[in-house]
DNA sequence: CGGAGCTTTGACCATTATCAAGCGACGTGG
DNA sequence: CCACGTCGCTTGATAATGGTCAAAGCTCCG
């Protein structure tokens, strides 16, 4: 998918170049006419919970959070968002948590109905559409497991490993972070406090090395035998 | 959907009756003239992770438990599986979890590539496909928030309040737990001490009444209000 | 230079896990 | 029909992981 060629290749010229999924017509290519650009600022609501999914948004650049908040002030984010990403798309009727804003982002919003009408009748559009929906459900059991049974360390190596594997990924030395201590922490179910002392736990070890904007992977191996993945 | 009918009435007379969705012709049909029924003993694998995805199976009676384990013999349950639920079909070459009877069980295997090659053409088919990995996604996410950010008796709460609501209950006094606590234990993130504490502790407080086969929920407002789930 | 917003660190606390043992129900075989 | 063994549940004592509270450092900006 994004283990693009055989090639050394060099950064990615275009948005374009990083998207997973590029054969040369793709299903969802009949929302394009009906989109339009926008462009959110850092910590703002591009939609709530329980606002009617009148629209789905592909991320063309920045990063975004999906984030379910209690009333006492909990909160969990259950994916963030990145380029390439499609947002809202796997709500029914209405949005099933909030989705805000990680840092400034441009989007391309699209009408839902368009999706949902076309996918009536054109079965190579419900299959994709399905398809992705399984994606982001195998992604979601991952995050059960973590969360149900991994200690603090474990879900931070498993973390880092996922941003280091992001398609998104621009800086190759450097795993840029852009979301802050507490947002990592309402991802793993974790206090931010917690995060940071594991982070400053795994630098000590020398297996990476923090940096204002991201962190570094000195030891990749060393991550891999502490997030759980391979144990199961 | 399972709210059946506005008078009283007797026990199901077979499994047709509670099993959800009864539109007169359902997308999903086409498969019952490839299906054969089996059964499964108590605690025997149905699939395993790993297995290439060749079948799915509609569980006709009994309990299942789609679990991922660990090395070190962590487990996560993340889902229990009713009569009427479609077991792996939610995976895509091969399975992602173990899948397990936790009591016997009869279930109507059926072969995916009916599905799926139908899937190819039939766009309603495809649709109904993609509403059910939506709706088990809907249950994933709200198992990570559980899992993230939920107590022990918020977990616990949670769940008996489900187990209370399922389309498949017959009995109408007490909620029956087919699964033993163990099992309790690994869905929730607990350790197996944690559950029975704080059954206990809910006993003490009068919500709920500990029986053999099963919990007898005295005060469903209280467990409401123990559950997170108004909180957000 | 000063302030806001994050991050880090320390001290202490709470929840939950772990270890260990006892109890009760059920099924089997004598 | 009873004794015994197994399995699952409960309870207690203790430990540990991670949370909370508080304060101090950094950066980045204006």
């Amino acid at each position: 998918m994004h283990a693009t060629a055989g090639k050394v290749m060099s950064l990615p010229s275009t948005l374009d170049d990083i998207q997973p999924l590029r054969p040369t017509s793709d299903a969802l290519d009949i929302l394009e006419p009906f989109g339009c650009t926008i462009t959110i600022r850092r910590t703002h609501e591009i939609y709530k919970q329980h606002d009617p999914a009148r629209f789905c948004w592909k991320i063309l650049s920045g990063c975004a959070r999906k984030v379910t908040s209690m009333e006492d002030g909990r909160r969990q984010i259950k994916e963030f968002g990145w380029p390439g990403d499609l947002l809202g798309i796997h709500d029914y009727e209405t949005h099933f948590h909030d989705a805000q804003a990680v840092t400034d982002m441009t989007l391309r919003r699209y009408p839902r109905q368009v999706l949902e009408a076309n996918a009536q009748i054109n079965a190579a559009l419900a299959l994709r559409l399905r398809m992705m929906t399984l994606s982001e459900l195998g992604i979601a059991k991952r995050q059960i497991v973590l969360l149900g049974r991994a200690t603090a360390v474990e879900r931070i190596a498993s973390f880092l490993l996922e941003m280091d594997r992001l398609p998104a990924r621009t800086n190759r030395k450097m795993v840029e972070l852009p979301m802050n201590r507490t947002d990592i922490a309402d991802h793993l179910g974790l206090s931010i406090e917690t995060v940071c002392r594991n982070l400053v736990g795994l630098q000590r070890e020398g297996i990476v090395l923090i940096l204002r904007t991201g962190i570094e992977l000195l030891d990749r191996r060393a991550l891999c035998d502490l997030a759980c993945e391979a144990r199961y």
